[in-house]
RNA sequence: GGUCCCAUCGUCUAGCGGUUAGGACGCCGGCCUCUCACGUCGGUAACGCGGGUUCGAGUCCCGCUGGGACCA
């Protein structure tokens, strides 16, 4: 027999992640044992269902990769497109005798119950109709209907059910506990209980993989698959994803949908893989991949107990997930982020990959990401006074002039600025003084490394990882060969370098900074700085 | 209130009768270091309580307590 699973979410708002987490693993069972996954929409309630609502939920499925076999755009797949099946599956259980109009008023089944927890009694239904002779063929409810009855479903009154549940193992209930629930309502709608298990009869669904929210009405269920004259299927009750404060996961708790995270600059392989380890496990191992996940998941290690949502730990595996990206493919997913922030997005690839490979180690989120960038991508940077008052000092004045006047003389760090490149025919006149003063700075490799630039310079696809090492040296070479002037250690001139051109203390190192942010920039903005000192000491010297 | 489900570090979890109770996130400290990170090394921290069963219980059974879901 194949596996076929089903998740059948309700597009009445977007899609949560303690919901999906459910048709992740439904997901999942179904690809590791090689069966089908069917998205099915869950829409009879037509006045709270909305087109929105059901893209964003396909649009969030298809975002973290959960492909379905079965379900929209195919209109079989819509609930509002079965209510004739619904209502067929009534007919025949009234005429079986299996089922039968009940006419309480909602209202006077609300002050039963009332009544009945008054005197502590159990707030069932008391079985009034039950027993209340009926025409067969009578006609199901219609909307609009003035005084119209529910039809309410047979639950036999001896015995006991048992759901053999996957996850939880066995439950056994009485029937005598079991009241008479209504499968359809007087306003002419099948119930979720009678549909679910009309849609899982006809789609052949084998293994029913939900929230163990459904757990209790799971018996009444199986009575009525009975009834239908079908097997009841397996089923699998997953324990619920709870808020940090140990409460069930809803708006209150801040962030909750699927496109939140993502908007929020989440990769969706993160999300994924924590969703997967929240509630299952695979030994001592935290990181899989999809495909990992589909040929290792398995009901029988899922956990038994209500998992909290963690963040800090979505966003390590996040931060994981960022890192062993490839570096193209970053540098493209981070650039919505950059438009979102009001920065220009860059047009040089080559150039936005060197710089998102200096920040992707001190970023969590695509989101910081963004924000770290600002010193690369904004015209004009904040000086953090602070940390201006503290680095930029009449101290530094000189070293800060000295490696100002090397940088913007150096014909290497000219030909590496991709920002400002340089015509190609000044390029090919300076090639060889760059070739000369790098050799010098180092070594006899450093030919390979001149020709590398060249060829990224005038547009042509080179490795921005290795462009970035290089020219990263070469600043190097020249920043060392300042400090050795003056007699300075490395840290005593970098933190007022890197205060000028990022605007505070922190940043990535300080020759890859200078690398990134190419000569022309970097020595605007180191005259920036020493303009500022000049400024200030002139006052204090009087 | 009734029924059902659940219970190992703060959190996610491993454990399926004999373990110094393991891993991960977080947190704390060392190392690395041009800042911040990364990395790396180490540390902190748990079997809810009470009864059984057993030579032996985190593990099996019962009760209690506490959470949760459903009835709504």
């Amino acid at each position: 027999m194949t596996v076929r699973t089903r998740y059948a979410p309700s597009p009445t708002g977007s899609l949560h992640i303690g919901n999906v987490r459910s048709g992740l693993f439904a997901y999942l069972f179904a690809r590791r044992y090689g069966g089908a996954f069917i998205l099915r929409i869950d829409d009879t309630d037509q006045q709270r269902s909305s087109k929105e609502s059901l893209d964003e939920i396909l649009a969030s499925l298809r975002w973290l990769g959960i492909d379905w076999d079965e379900g929209p755009p195919d209109p079989a797949y819509f609930q509002s497109n079965r209510l004739g099946r619904y209502r067929d599956a009534v007919r025949g259980l009234l005429k079986a005798g299996m089922a039968y109009p009940c006419y309480c008023t909602p209202e006077e089944l609300e002050a039963k119950r009332r009544q009945a927890e008054r005197e502590k009694r159990k707030p069932v239904y008391d079985g009034k109709c039950r027993e209340l002779p009926f025409d067969p063929e009578i006609a199901l409810p219609q909307p609009g209907e003035a005084r119209s009855c529910a039809i309410r479903f047979r639950t036999p009154r001896d015995g006991e059910t048992i759901v053999e549940d996957l996850v939880k193992g066995r439950a056994v209930f009485a029937n005598s506990e079991l009241d008479d629930l209504i499968i359809f309502r007087s306003d002419g709608l099948p119930t979720y209980n009678l549909a679910s298990v009309v849609d899982d009869i006809d789609m052949r669904i084998t293994h029913v993989v939900r929230g163990d929210d459904h757990l209790p009405n799971t018996p009444r269920q199986v009575r009525i698959f009975e009834a239908l004259g079908s097997a009841p299927p397996q089923f699998a009750h997953l324990p619920m994803v709870l808020g940090m404060d140990g409460k069930p996961l809803s708006k209150r708790h801040g962030v909750t949908s699927v496109f939140a995270y993502r908007d929020a600059g989440y990769l969706p392989e993160a999300l994924l893989n924590y969703l997967a380890r929240l509630g299952w496990s695979y030994g001592d191992q935290e990181i899989f991949s999809k495909s990992e996940l589909m040929e290792k998941f398995d009901l029988a290690n899922c956990g038994k107990s209500a998992g909290i949502f963690n963040s800090e730990k979505l966003l390590w595996l996040n931060f994981h997930y960022l890192k062993e990206r490839p570096i193209a493919q970053l540098a493209n997913e981070i650039k919505p982020f950059i438009e979102k922030r009001g920065y220009p997005v860059p047009t040089d690839d080559g150039w936005l990959q060197m710089a998102v490979a200096t920040l992707r180690e001190r970023a969590k989120t695509l989101v910081e990401m963004a924000e770290f960038a600002h010193f690369y991508l904004s015209a004009e940077i904040d000086l953090d006074p602070k940390a201006a008052n503290k680095f930029l000092t009449s101290q530094v004045l000189e070293p800060l002039r000295a490696l100002t006047e090397t940088l913007d003389s150096s014909p290497s760090l000219k030909l590496c600025d991709r920002r400002h490149p340089s015509d190609p025919s000044q390029r090919e006149r300076e090639a060889a003084s760059a070739l000369q003063e790098a050799t010098q700075l180092c070594g006899p490799a450093a030919s390979d490394l001149i020709h590398r630039c060249m060829a990224a310079s005038a547009g042509n696809s080179a490795d921005p990882l290795q462009l970035l090492a290089d020219s990263a040296q070469i600043v190097e070479k020249l920043f060392t060969g300042v400090l050795a002037r003056f007699n300075l250690k490395l840290g005593q001139l970098a933190q007022p370098v890197r205060v000028a051109l990022t605007g505070g203390t922190v940043s990535p190192g300080i020759f890859e900074v200078i690398a990134v942010m190419g000569r022309e920039r970097t020595v605007q903005r180191l005259r920036a700085a020493v303009a500022r000192i000049e400024a200030q000491s002139r006052p204090a010297a009087e």
